[in-house]
RNA sequence: GGCGCCGUGGCCAAGUGGCUAAGGCAGCGGAUUGCAAAUCCGCCAUCACCGGUUCGAAUCCGGUCGGCGCCUCCA
């Protein structure tokens, strides 16, 4: 069991072996907190939450980085619009996106620092750059001297030759037009920090090379990110830390492919809209807005987390995702096999599946072995799911054996014949309900059927279960006595208000759809 | 112009040199059901196109067509 990992550095896929062993760091750039986040912000959060889930299990000891970029020109330039600090729109903006990642089960991150809280780092990140000859302050602007730094360029496999470099004024203070700002010099009315070249801000790259050293030390093992940072963001990173401390400052860099909107619009939230013709215009903004980048937390209201989780999961983590509504909702038909057949085994087994003590590593697993014909198979599905998953991080193949396991115990129950309990062997109950509850255990992995649904059955609300009871022994007796006309009705309208009656071996069960 | 990615069944999506090309959604047929629903069983692709390498390619190479990203703030 190797874990394979792809490193846009080398562009192959390598084994993974921590720097340390046992242990492994990993920085994801987080957000820029100057508005509301939309669904492509949730991409490398989940895809990196996971990640860290499945190295737990594989008994590393992860800590899991994303850093909050809370000082920068866009939200200089919102707090100015609406009038308020930029503390208060980075505050607001933080609020929200803690909040999305929750909804979605990204709880996986042991750091979140803001940039602000780390302007001390960042300073003598700066000055050691300058000691090293590897910047220069030029006029109150510190600038990194790409010439100085022979790799760079690696990452993103380009050469300092073809880069265009960041016009405006900034661009007569550098000596090189690719040099970037570790420092800006403060304009009126904006932030700024007292700094030895005068007051000023940080530049975006520098932030995330002091923070992680901070925490994670000068030589980490995976540094992630949206495909759109490879450059300049990452390349600049590297660049900085590489040349500070003279050993590399990350192992494998990983990249998530971006999201798009539908009908090739570009991605998500970006800025694609107002490059097409009118007519196209029109299409695509009616998109972005209803369903994405407008509203991610109405959007997650409307479909709910776990589905949203399970639609970004089901791709490659470096692929692009074309968003849809659609896709959400077709996912969400998907995951609710899995919640019928939880409520299944429960009526089987007497006990609910969320109930069950989870395997929460792998090697325990594998010393386990399972008797019985079911658990056999299930031992198969689940070394066929740890094994994609070990392939870097295959979520959508992996996903594939799930929905194996989930009919191979719907077989089995069938097979046996165990919703009636007059033919059920507590042997059977045992392997269906381990099987079941190995479904949780990868599942778990993914960040899915972590906690029970809150609709999954109608115990969560004490009368609307007993009134439900009523219902059934009603229609119940209209079907003992033939009358099947009064039993479709009820069917029928409850069905109207939302409420599914399913007639099985021993009584009946009913679910809000 | 430079760098890079992608094109697999109606739709979504794994697989990237060799068992019968995963899985999901939708559909169709069957079992089951009073009828349904759920569940199970079965059916539904030769992998954009052309040429090449190879005993053998969806998987490697070249070309064509089509879609997309980065090079400027962006997860």
């Amino acid at each position: 069991m190797t874990i394979r990992v792809y490193n846009t550095l080398t562009k192959t896929k390598e084994d993974f072996e921590p720097v340390e062993p046992g242990k492994v760091g990993i920085y994801l750039c987080g957000p820029t907190v100057y508005k509301p986040s939309h669904i492509g912000h949730m991409v490398g959060p989940v895809i990196f939450d996971t990640i860290k889930r499945y190295l737990e299990y594989n008994g590393f000891d992860v800590t899991l980085v994303v850093n909050i970029t809370d000082v920068d020109d866009k939200l200089i330039a919102e707090s100015q619009l609406r009038g308020i600090t930029m503390e208060a729109v980075a505050e607001e903006m933080t609020a929200d996106y803690l909040k999305n990642l929750g909804l979605l089960g990204v709880n996986q991150i042991d750091e979140m620092p803001k940039a602000t809280d780390n302007i001390d780092e960042i300073i003598s990140f700066v000055s050691e750059l300058i000691e090293k000859g590897h910047a220069y302050d030029s006029d109150g602007d510190v600038f990194f001297d790409v010439t100085s730094d022979p790799d760079y360029g690696e990452l993103s496999n380009r050469s300092v030759h073809d880069q265009q470099g960041e016009g405006g004024d900034a661009a007569n203070r550098k000596r090189h037009p690719s040099d970037f700002a570790l420092w800006k010099s403060a304009r009126d009315g904006e932030p700024s920090w007292e700094s030895p070249w005068g007051n000023g801000r940080p530049g975006w790259h520098i932030e995330c090379s002091a923070m992680s050293r901070r925490i994670l030390g000068r030589s980490f093992d995976i540094h992630g990110g949206g495909l759109d940072l490879v450059f300049p963001h990452h390349e600049n990173e590297r660049a900085q830390s590489n040349c500070c401390h003279d050993i590399p400052m990350v192992k494998y860099w990983m990249h998530n492919g971006l999201m798009r909107a539908e009908s090739s619009a570009g991605k998500v939230g970006g800025r694609s809209d107002r490059e097409l013709d009118d007519n196209q215009a029109t299409v695509d903004t009616k998109i972005s807005r209803s369903k994405g980048a407008g509203g991610l937390a109405e959007l997650i209201e409307r479909q709910g987390g776990e589905r949203i989780r399970f639609f970004l999961l089901r791709t490659h983590y470096r692929s692009t995702i074309v968003f849809s509504e659609e896709g959400i909702e077709e996912a969400g038909s998907a995951l609710d096999t899995f919640a019928r057949l939880f409520e299944r085994v429960e009526r089987i087994s007497g006990e609910s599946v969320y109930d069950q003590p989870l395997i929460t590593s792998r090697e325990i697993g594998e010393l386990d072995d399972q008797p019985g014909e079911l658990l056999k198979e299930v031992a198969n599905l689940r070394s066929g799911f740890l094994s994609k998953m070990d392939d870097d991080f295959n979520t959508g193949g992996a996903i594939s054996d799930i929905f194996d396991l989930a009919r191979a115990i719907n077989r089995f129950i069938d097979q046996q014949n165990l919703e009636d309990s007059s033919s059920r062997s507590n042997d059977d109950v045992l392997q269906v309900t381990r099987a079941a509850t190995t479904i949780r255990e990868l599942g778990q992995l993914l960040g899915l059927f972590v906690t029970r649904p809150q609709q999954a059955s109608g115990a969560d609300d004490a009368l609307l279960d007993s009134i439900m009871q009523l219902v059934i022994k009603l229609r119940t007796r209209s079907r003992e006595n033939k009358d099947y006309e009064t039993a479709d009705f009820i069917r029928d309208q409850l069905a109207e208000i939302g409420i599914t009656i399913e007639d099985g071996k021993e009584g009946s069960n009913w679910r809000i759809e």
